[in-house]
DNA sequence: ACGATTTATATCGATTTCAATATATTATTG
DNA sequence: CAATAATATATTGAAATCGATATAAATCGT
């Protein structure tokens, strides 16, 4: 079927795993999982005038009743400069507040505003019937075996974030 | 164990699963692993001139002899623009080219050149390393379950594209 | 308690991405 | 076979992202 993996498939017993076919590797299958994730649910959330990665930011917001900036950047995982540039614009929009912390001059507390709660809700009511789409058939069993094999899966990469990788 | 799904947990046999905690929803989860590995990956790649994405599309073309861009399109899940501008400034960069197609003059056949190939082989060793690093300690059987549970979401996501969201 | 280091966030300039649209070519249909 | 629709790719302009650096506050070591 398919192709089968790239090289040497029958060698000995080698412990480090051979480098598979790309459309093989997880960490490609998990490429290709987000962006169509973000192709359908993009032109959903634009109605908001959001996208996924905002609106995730929103939901975060709506879970805690306040986060550090520091705290959105560890959820997301994105780049400290693009979480708050986000937050700046989600201020802009008027969705968001922030106010200085009374211990830490140097941290910001965040917390939705009235509309941004609001706003919020709506995206997880999007997320909703996408999730109750894609995983509605999934026995409670197989979706937690899925998500333990993610965050095994994660775990590794923040283990290797230390690493010597170099 | 951990900490259980956020709503109303133990609703009568309500089919339409409901919507988990933002850390619990695979799609997140999916969205941190990608933010991680491209915090891994990327100043790696670096060194090479590319990133995450653009060394994926090496390999693609590595992979494939050749490939239309509608191909790396397919592939990538990204937007068609991107796709083609990815291409554009490969191009530039020299490590790829392109010919017009003999039978169907609407498109282009993308292939590596020299110097492109080399880059795209160095790519696959990063990812290798990598590739090593985070499942080297997985067995076989594990390794295969996670892949499955991808495709699987993977699939219904594709098939959700055409179904009726709006 | 002072200088050096670390931590938290913002800003800057360049590049990349995206959605929308344009262009060009092939398919279809009446 | 002309007109229309569909397909494949490129281009455009605005916005988002990224890495690097700046700023500012807290912590540490002496």
């Amino acid at each position: 079927m398919t192709s089968a993996a790239t090289k040497t498939s029958a060698a000995a017993g080698s412990s480090k795993a051979t480098l598979p076919e790309l459309s093989r590797r997880p960490t490609f299958i998990v490429h290709q999982l987000n962006a169509e994730l973000a192709r359908i649910c993009n032109p959903l959330f634009r109605r908001l005038h959001v996208d996924l990665i905002t609106s995730r930011i929103l939901v975060i917001l709506l879970e805690r009743q306040h986060a550090y900036v520091g705290d959105v950047v560890e959820m997301m995982a994105l780049p400290q400069s693009t979480v708050s540039h986000q937050i700046k614009r989600l201020m802009n929009a008027g969705l968001v507040e922030r106010r200085a912390d009374a211990a830490d001059n140097r941290v910001y507390v965040v917390s939705l505003t009235r509309k941004g709660r609001q706003v919020a809700e709506e995206c997880n009511a999007i997320s909703e019937r996408i999730y109750a789409e894609v995983f509605g058939e999934f026995d409670a069993a197989e979706l937690d075996a899925l998500i333990r094999n993610l965050e095994t899966m994660g775990a590794k990469l923040k283990s290797l974030k230390a690493s010597a990788l170099d």
